[in-house]
DNA sequence: CGATCATTGGAATGTCAATTCCAGTCGAAC
DNA sequence: GTTCGACTGGAATTGACATTCCAATGATCG
């Protein structure tokens, strides 16, 4: 299907030992740190070297070139924020679920004081007309996160509790494009307020398709 | 109060001729462009130079440094940006004029094959976090992009179409994060379905207040 | 017309990043 | 235990980029 290359996240290219793989870890662990605080653009493969404690050439060893290991930060980091947001993102097919999520959401905002904006969304905006592959990958990225909010909706949806003509898919995107939206605003406006704003809009027009 | 440097907009640290006001302009235009399709950290002095047809000396006379030509572009294309919305944009008045609008913005998504995401958003995700003064700058860009948003709600609130409760500051905030987010999406997958559904949704939410 | 300052060209400087190379060590399978 | 390939360190290479400098030209205002 795709020749764009070698999926993102598994890379049989290289046999890896047990060191072998802790290393690698390190240095997409220290990479996707620093690439969230500085951007992509701004985190040079120096820097990332101190950070990991690594040398020069074990970057390139495991990942070949700088593009490489950025397809390997856009999956360390989804896999991470996903992880964070769980359990409750496995389980959001209520609407005191999806409202609590939401919540948890903006409190995470306010503990980071709005800096960063959000894990994905930041390295897709930043990524997304680099070339296809990485592009392919982002689209990945966000699928990974949507379905389980898909997911939720459908199970709501089979219970009755969302009306039977409320497309799933379409809720699940856009409350997606709330979050991202609305974290775009709070980053610039160093306020939760917009992002507030954006979920409880997105949430009360899930609401409006409350079944029965 | 901030000693942080000029506004963006206003520069009378020097005093410009005409020659002098066309090539600002020219290089103020070619480095947006530039920037628009390939960032502002993959795009170059040397290729802005070259772009523009002017000498380095020239971008450093008019802008002192990059992030001087950075701020000026953020200015130049979200002025650039809302022009070309307009004359609707200043008529945001009804819900006929609201949803014309963004038909508008799907169809130029369209024309553009989803590439680039939003002139405005784009460069805000990127250098949201790079110094204070350019955020500062950021966040006026967005406001003089709500403002009419806003204010065109609020006429419809006057006139009772849309209903004393609603706050039509928070609507307008989420109309925008509806589009920022929706945009993100649909360049990323390379579809005006996320776009389209995050819009549409936002409109629904806001029929949600139609007064009477 | 003359002085002053805006405006330009183009070369020079210094820094730093991405990547490559080579040589050496270590782990695991036979 | 030896052999092959994974793993590592560190120096060297190459190139590009932001920025500066200097010397010239041109416009404006009195």
């Amino acid at each position: 299907m795709t020749k764009s290359g070698s999926p993102a996240s598994a890379s049989a290219e290289h046999k890896l030992t047990a060191p072998g793989r802790r290393t690698r870890e390190r240095i997409v662990q220290a990479a996707a740190d620093l690439m969230f605080r500085q951007g992509v653009a701004g985190t040079s493969i120096p820097e990332i070297q101190q950070a990991a404690g690594v040398s020069a050439s074990q970057i390139y060893h495991y990942f070949g070139d700088k593009r490489g290991l950025v397809r390997a930060v856009i999956d360390h980091q989804t896999e991470a924020s996903l992880d964070g947001q769980r359990p409750i993102l496995d389980h959001l097919d209520s609407f005191e679920a999806l409202r609590a999520w939401c919540d948890a959401a903006v409190a995470n905002q306010e503990r980071r004081q709005c800096e960063g904006g959000c894990e994905i969304g930041s390295l897709a905006s930043e990524l997304v007309e680099t070339d296809d592959a990485t592009r392919a990958d982002l689209v990945e990225a966000f699928e990974r996160w949507e379905r389980p909010i898909r997911e939720g909706l459908a199970r709501m949806q089979k219970r009755g509790e969302l009306s039977a003509d409320a497309d799933v898919h379409d809720l699940a995107t856009m409350m997606l494009a709330a979050i991202q939206g609305g974290l775009l605003l709070t980053q610039i406006r160093r306020s939760t307020h917009p992002f507030k704003t954006a979920t409880d809009a997105a949430l009360a027009h899930i609401e409006t398709f409350a079944g029965r």
